[in-house]
RNA sequence: GGCAGCGUAGCUCAGUUGGUUAGAGCGCGAGACUCAUAAGCUCGAGGUCACAGGAUCAUUCCCUGUCGCUGCUACCA
């Protein structure tokens, strides 16, 4: 029954900062796979750091360091963000491990008939580490805008990697679902993108343009550059090719990636895999990008929203309600300071902490906190299971809050504090209120189990308060309200704004 | 330029395989209640469902065009 799963999320640049989209990633993969295990499988959940180039060399020259040493005390940034997200991953791999570079090497080898030397002309950018069109360094006078330094004309030999050989069973494995991509309007793009065929990809620089990589085997003028090296740490991480067991967990079930990266992953990533003969990743899950207030977020607006910031006011859980629910898992969203306090306030304050309170204050009031059996709740399950199953999260939150405000209803209908009064003078009062609370007991264990993969604290504390049948005394209050960003209702005159 | 998509209540969006009063949340207004984090519940406010044509007994939901917007992509060199 329990199944062995994998799922996977690109591995970011260890230069750059980690911000909210890598914790989105994280976090996303981490609901699939809290999820899963929920239901009795066995999930293998992979992060890592890309670790080599040009800029890792370049910044550790500056530091008067190695560039192992230097990604030694920067791949630390990422792995802190994962663990802050509450992201519990089972692998971490570092493209400078020395078994995925011999990996790396390995597969290189075995990749032989699809690799080819060429020339590659053109104006490049160190700071890019990258080459641009004629007409980019045109429109920018010969000077690369993001870095301040003019463009190199250089001509250098390259290896080549053949995707076009790749192009149509790829086309078919996607159109086909066999590498299922969601949302499907990502799908579509890209097969629009590929309509004209693949384009063979480079894959080395000469070891002068590149000093910091995985080494080409046979060719010490040739270091690899990015593609082959970061994308084969998805199998390289399990073991593969030579460690026992790395088949039990590939092709994964699901690859986490930015909207930004899906042509890399669906497109080289399936070249590799089809070339090196193994099965293609089973879904490709695509997420977009936070917005807040409408604006990309960028460093020199100076708008960018720092997890950190939020799980340290808030709490990690209110950090993964908010980019569970409101950011929809398939695409962009937005946030705002107002947004997020308004959700945490109202959403997980007044809807679902309160109705905890309420729950256990009345078993604790009404009946010296002891709940007696609490039932089955009866709930049509179907909806969530849809949303999950479809990764649709945002959706599988919107049900579990539908029955909470159930819930709230429930109790206005029955009002077990008049229940309670009855108490005196009705014989069945007593009974009917025990019936009453326990059913609402009922429905907040089932909610609690339903918020597992997203609020896993929230869920733990829920359990508790009610699974052993008497209410866990000093149960504190869910969610206390805070008033960071928007204005408090009760402090005095609220700024009211025409 | 090509491809895809969007334009529905103040805001964010859902929806109708075309058919009586077009929905939710937030925000706003009102009411009844008191177990609870002064929470929750109920009710209300009336939006030409972008605009114009067309097809249809009938369309917000199909077709065409226009305007506006977004994403992906290409290029004009």
């Amino acid at each position: 029954m329990g199944k062995k799963l994998y799922i996977t999320t690109a591995i970011p640049y260890v230069n750059a900062k980690p911000h909210i989209g890598n914790a989105l990633d994280y976090l996303i993969a981490d609901i699939w796979t809290r999820y899963q295990k929920q239901n009795g499988h066995e999930v293998r959940f992979q992060v890592g750091t890309d670790e080599h180039g040009n800029k890792i060399a370049a910044k550790a020259a500056e530091n008067n360091t190695d560039p192992k040493a230097y990604t030694d005390q920067m791949y630390g940034n990422f792995q802190s963000l994962m663990t802050k997200v509450g992201a519990e991953f089972t692998d971490f791999v570092r493209t400078t491990d020395e078994h995925h570079v011999q990996a790396v090497q390995y597969i290189w080898q075995k990749l032989q008939t699809y690799i080819y030397k060429g020339k590659y002309e053109g104006w490049y950018c160190v700071g890019h580490e990258a080459f641009f069109t004629d007409k980019e360094v045109q429109a920018t006078g010969g000077i690369c805008p993001d870095h301040q330094k003019p463009y190199e004309h250089i001509s250098e030999d390259n290896y080549y990697f053949k995707t076009s050989a790749f192009t149509d069973k790829i086309r078919e494995a996607i159109e086909t679902d066999r590498i299922f991509i969601t949302p499907e309007f990502r799908k579509k793009e890209f097969l629009e993108l590929i309509k004209d065929g693949l384009k063979d990809v480079s894959v080395s620089r000469p070891r002068k343009n590149l000093s910091w990589g995985v080494p080409v085997p046979g060719d010490p003028d040739q270091v690899m550059y990015v593609w082959l090296d970061a994308l084969a740490n998805y199998i390289t991480v399990l073991g593969y090719p030579d460690k026992e067991g790395w088949q039990e967990y590939w092709p994964a079930d699901v690859q986490v990636i930015g909207k930004d990266i899906l042509r890399f992953h669906a497109g080289i990533w399936p070249a590799m895999l089809l070339g090196l003969e193994i099965p293609l990743p089973k879904k490709l899950l695509v997420h977009g990008f936070v917005n807040v207030g409408g604006a990309k977020m960028s460093k020199t607006v100076g708008n960018v929203i720092d997890p950190n910031e939020i799980i340290d006011n808030y709490g990690l859980d209110a950090f993964r309600y908010f980019f569970a629910r409101h950011i929809p898992t398939l695409d962009d969203g937005d946030f705002t300071w107002e947004k997020f306090e308004t959700a945490y306030n109202n959403e997980l304050g007044n809807d679902l902490g309160n109705v905890v309170q309420r729950v256990s204050a009345m078993v604790t009031r009404y009946q010296a906190g002891v709940i007696g059996d609490a039932p089955q709740s009866e709930h049509d399950m179907q909806p969530y299971r849809d949303a999950m199953n479809s990764l649709n999260f945002n959706q599988a939150l919107d049900q579990v809050f539908l029955m909470v405000r159930g819930l709230n209803q429930y109790l206005e209908n029955v009002k077990p504090w008049e229940v309670a009064k009855q108490k005196d003078t009705d014989p069945e009062a007593e009974s009917h209120l025990a019936e009453i609370l326990a059913s609402a007991v009922g429905t907040l264990l089932q909610i609690s189990d339903l918020l597992v993969p997203f609020l896993p604290g929230t869920a733990k504390a829920i359990q508790s308060t009610f699974e052993t049948g008497v209410i866990a005394p000093g149960t504190g209050v869910l969610f206390p309200k805070i008033y960071l960003h928007t204005p408090d209702p009760h402090a005095g005159q609220p700024p009211k704004s025409a």
